[in-house]
DNA sequence: ACTCTCCGTGGACGCCATCGACCTGAGCCT
DNA sequence: AGGCTCAGGTCGATGGCGTCCACGGAGAGT
């Protein structure tokens, strides 16, 4: 993880889809150089993917919520962790310091579909109790915070 | 936006590096019809972008925190927004229902860090307090959910 | 029925991804 | 010091891809 890593990184978070070639002119390597790199970064688990970023609304899922979830004394972690998982709706899932073991963000279409949603992370064994926020809007999300040097 | 726009929204989901030949063979169009559609999806603000999803800890940021505001009442929250617009540890910002009007996702390196960060909130005008809760790891993030038919 | 529009296909062409061969400099052993 | 080894770069070649263009068919409106 030299400068040129870091640079790497940095335009690939700014846009996943930049060519090895226009990589290559932004950190002044040639091509295979900046394949090789990028490789690297992604077997050695530094890159996870590349996504593309979507409006929720525009694919029906307009209601984002955030719920936090206390344990049953007991209970055990990674079953619920496992419980958790196979709900998609749950986009995202922090462990917490704090009462709230879990903290979901989630995204449905509907109030509706968010009802049935805490409704069943109540049922779920070794939950105790939720607490549901629900977002009115999303000013942003996953803005990419720069990490390599300014680009000059 | 019918199904095949689904489907290619599920895709660069999924994988935002695919090729337009490749986006091609999965829809079963041909890479003019794809590169055109997902310009369309783009410059209608369907597709917001393509990102890289890197590992927060390997790039000198394994602090990860929730913070709520709660407002001053008679703030103007649009001055608030750009205020917190301005500070790059804020990847994500939402304005909630209830107490706390806005609900931040921070990432910073270190805790002394976030303590800077909490301070500078706590000085910020029109904010009355905020309330911080530490996220001890990242179980999964930003889990695209499929929203095309399943896919055959 | 004619035509307009939308949205697709197919062909062409230049750029890109990717592989292999070679080069260079750093570190280390003898 | 000399030379081995290895990591990590450049260069060149080639096949596939991105992208532009001209063309064609389906459906709606008159």
């Amino acid at each position: 993880m030299d400068a040129i890593d870091l640079s790497l990184v940095d335009l690939l978070r700014g846009n996943a889809r930049l060519s090895y070639a226009e990589l290559a002119r932004q950190v002044g390597l040639s091509a295979p150089a900046v394949h090789e790199r990028v490789g690297k970064l992604e077997s050695s688990g530094v890159v996870l993917g590349y996504r593309a970023d979507v409006a929720p609304e525009a694919i029906g899922l307009g209601v984002t919520a955030l719920i936090g979830i206390v344990e049953d004394s007991g209970a055990d972690s990674d079953d619920m962790l496992e419980s958790l998982r196979v709900l998609p709706e749950i986009e995202s899932c922090y462990f917490m310091a704090g009462v709230e073991s879990f903290l979901l963000k989630a995204r449905v279409g509907t109030i509706a579909e968010l009802e049935q949603l805490i409704v069943r992370l109540n049922r779920t064994p070794g939950v105790a109790s939720t607490r549901t926020a629900i977002a009115l809007s999303t000013k942003w999300e996953n803005r990419p915070q720069s990490v390599g040097p300014q680009p000059a």
